[in-house]
RNA sequence: GGUUUCGUGGCCGAGUGGCUAGGCAGAGGUCUGCAAAACCUUUUACAGCGGUUCGAAUCCGCUCGAAACCUCCA
């Protein structure tokens, strides 16, 4: 049994995951920020720690998993007009903040079960912790790693980059900031460039305000992931997740701010998914190419060829590394709800199989001896075992569903007959289903896309399947046909099968 | 411009020194009243050029191309 690895972006290496306090895993992950809906690039980060946090709970750990929401938005330009992003659009949707953040608060939650990811364990405001981001703030004015300007305070970085290793997460070299930071139009009030903001105060128009000891304003970005991590994962944690966007500056300045409070780096393991491309480049706004969530599932996009369900946007998800970055297209999104289709067709017929029968005074002592083809059943069992390696080896989860469809053939042909039914010891059909359930549901947190089908309409078209069947009993063809053509109109798939078994399925 | 990463067959994507990745699409076959599914077989690869090595898609160098970050960004 192998050991789960991760590749820690702060050493930039493949490590063995050792929690803090043993048996406890406390992580981090940044959240959306609710100025707007989210789109399916949004989708991959919590997507992926979904499945790590599912992981990690599959292998034992008791998870402490917080995602923040980040509600008091940031700023659009930083150094010019300090605005929130947020006030800003609820002024031209004539809405008031909150109520826009409700709004897309609760879209994305929906968004959220939709993937079928659970919920984390607690989910903090930005704006439920001002309190706490102005006591941070001071506590670094006070180090002397802030300094006050006209009512905001920034982080002085070169400062900070004297005494500590800034730029370590990220790669960078403070000096190459001082002379590859963009020009910025106008004066800037900073001391320097790469300095960032930790409280900005707040123009007339500004609608989102709080009172700090600096005047009225709002947190700058970076303080509030901080300090919610802070309070609720303590000085120290075990993993810091977020889209590989955020490495520089949100995940740097989040470093450095903890280093001076709490005088430790926050996390010991950073993970960072890689971005969702379309045509080769990021689904970003500044981009304008993003697909929302509600048009992924819906179709509603010039971009979309069809409607793509959840599941399908998780599949293909959880088809590639996370650390890799995900081309969309239509043909791709396409061959992956194929692909789900298959895979979890072969489950359902895998959970309808005999399995061991449970043996209470424990399992026979050669588990492989009943299998009439020990190779295969040998075979089997080592493709089962070799999922734990996978996805302990950084969370492969494109591997684990390769090696799953490596046994569909064997699941269909079981099925059918092509394998004899006993080639397969009990143990080892048992074991399949214990793997396929643990894998497909539990860690990758894929569900059947029809599970909740109504009862009645199950029902309905299995009375239709029976007269079918008696129409074909009697070679009257022409009712049978009709009966399948109709349904499959519907978008019910009859399945005539070897034995005279009928299957269907809803498409 | 700086930093980093990447370039795999028709498409999407694993793999990081030797052994079939996988999915989708295509082709042939088996099965079948027909169809679909399933099963079996199968075509098209590792950007280019050099180097290291018994052996490289995998390591090194160069060239070309792309992306991310450097500004809000998942």
């Amino acid at each position: 049994m192998s050991v789960l690895k991760v590749h820690n972006n702060y050493t930039r290496q493949k490590e063995i995951f050792t929690p803090i306090t043993p048996g406890h895993v406390g992580m981090y992950v940044c959240g959306p920020t609710v100025s707007g809906e989210s789109h399916l690039g949004h989708a991959r980060p919590f997507i992926t720690f979904d499945f790590i946090y599912r992981y990690l709970l599959h292998l034992g750990y008791k998870v402490r998993y917080v995602r923040n929401i980040t509600d008091a938005g940031h700023f659009e330009e930083e150094g010019r007009e300090a605005e929130d992003k947020i006030s800003n659009k609820a002024v031209l949707e004539k809405l008031e903040p909150m109520e826009l953040v409700q709004k897309y608060t609760n879209l994305f939650h929906w968004a959220m079960r939709q993937f079928n990811n659970l919920d984390p364990s607690i989910e903090p405001t930005a704006t439920g912790h001002i309190v706490e981001q102005i006591g941070m703030i001071q506590q670094i004015i006070d180090a002397g790693y802030g300094y006050v300007i006209n009512g905001s305070v920034y982080f002085d970085v070169k400062k900070y980059a004297a005494h500590y290793p800034y730029g370590k997460l990220s790669g960078r070299i403070l000096d190459d900031l001082l002379e590859t930071t963009r020009d910025l139009d106008g004066q800037d009030e900073k001391h320097n460039r790469q300095d960032f903001a930790l409280w900005k105060a707040a123009p007339p128009e500004h609608i989102m305000r709080w009172q700090s000891p600096w005047g009225e304003g709002f947190p700058g970005w970076h303080i509030e992931c901080s300090a919610m991590s802070t309070k609720y994962l303590g000085v120290e944690f075990d993993i810091h997740g977020g889209g590989m966007d955020l490495q520089f500056p949100h995940h740097e300045s989040e470093i450095a701010q903890s280093t001076i409070c709490n005088k430790h780096v926050p996390a010991r393991y950073w993970l960072h998914n890689n971005m969702i491309t379309i045509n080769g480049k990021k689904m970003g706004k500044s981009y304008g190419n993003v697909i929302r969530l509600t048009e992924m599932f819906s179709g509603n996009n010039p971009m979309l060829q069809q409607a793509y369900s959840p599941m399908t946007i998780r599949f293909f998800i959880l088809q590639t590394h996370y650390r890799s970055t995900l081309d969309f297209s239509n043909e791709a999104l396409q061959a992956a709800e194929k692909g789900l289709k298959r895979l979890w067709e072969a489950y359902e017929l895998l959970k309808k199989f005999a399995s061991a029968p449970a043996d209470p005074a424990g399992a026979p002592a050669d588990p492989a001896s009943t299998a009439a083809d020990p190779t295969l059943d040998d075979k089997v069992r080592r493709q089962l075992t070799s999922l734990d390696d996978f996805m302990n080896d950084d969370f492969n989860t494109a591997k684990v569903l390769a090696t799953l469809f490596d046994l569909v053939p064997v699941i269909n042909s079981l099925k059918s007959g092509h394998i004899a039914p006993d080639a397969l010891s009990p143990a080892t059909i048992g074991m399949m289903k214990k793997y396929f359930t643990d894998y497909l549901e539990n860690i990758l947190g894929l569900k059947g896309e029809f599970a909740d089908e109504d009862h009645k309409l199950t029902g309905v078209v299995e009375l239709l399947i029976d007269i079918r069947r008696d129409a074909r009993t009697r070679k009257d063809y022409a009712t049978s046909d009709k009966i399948r053509n109709q349904l499959s109109q519907l978008g019910i798939v009859l399945k005539d099968e070897k034995d005279g078994g009928i299957s269907y399925s809803f498409s």
